[in-house]
DNA sequence: CGGTGGATTCTCT
DNA sequence: GAGAATCCACCGA
């Protein structure tokens, strides 16, 4: 699924202000034996959103500031979500930059794409198929495009399970150290 | 450009 | 009380 969402667009319309994304990074996160899964190790107050049905917003809170999307995948039950890592703007770029502050690196990384959309915790549990936070497929057919598989970013478990997915031609990826700490676990299908 | 450390709050042990 | 699926300002080259 995570690799199944590039291309998709995340559409959001907070305070009457339409912005959207193109989906070029994700992230997986496989469920109850995966160690660097929020639900790994059970059910609790703020991972519960997880354990349910798919199709629903997972949005946590990290680091004391900053809020992360997820998309849940999983059956009611395992604890699965995609976290959404970056987008290319595409709609409301004077807002994007107007919430973040500044007119570059708008949605190049889980928290900027929250902040230059409106994402925050009132959204966790969110049915992704209607308002104010919507997934679209892409148009069909969608463009042919190289995908990029590495290690995910920032965690400490299980950091090198080949479970990050990205459009290679993009220049909206996520930036940073990270990015070049593991060329060698970077492939091409 | 790369490296470093601070910000700041919530959650669970 | 530790640590977190991060970001940013600042530093030096």
């Amino acid at each position: 699924m995570a690799r199944e969402l590039l291309g998709w667009r995340v559409v959001s319309r907070i305070q009457g202000i339409r912005t959207s994304g193109r989906i070029v990074e994700t992230e997986a996160y496989i469920g109850a034996h995966d160690p660097a899964c929020h639900g790994a190790a059970g059910r609790t107050r703020r991972n519960r959103t997880m354990f349910g049905p798919p199709g629903l917003a997972y949005v946590y809170f990290i680091y004391g500031m900053h809020w992360c999307f997820n998309v849940v995948t999983g059956r009611e039950g395992d604890p699965e979500a995609v976290l959404i890592r970056a987008l290319e703007p595409l709609e409301g770029l004077d807002a994007m930059e107007h919430r973040r502050g500044r007119r570059r690196d708008l949605t190049n990384g889980p928290a900027r794409l929250c902040q230059a959309l409106g994402i925050d915790g009132t959204l966790d549990g969110h049915p992704l198929d209607r308002a104010p936070l919507v997934l679209e497929p892409p148009d069909s057919p969608p463009a042919p495009a190289p995908v990029g598989v590495s290690g995910r970013i920032g965690i400490r478990k299980a950091r090198d399970w080949p479970l990050r997915f990205f459009l290679t031609t993009s220049s909206h990826l996520s930036s940073g150290p990270h990015l070049e700490a593991a060329p060698e676990s970077v492939m091409r299908p």
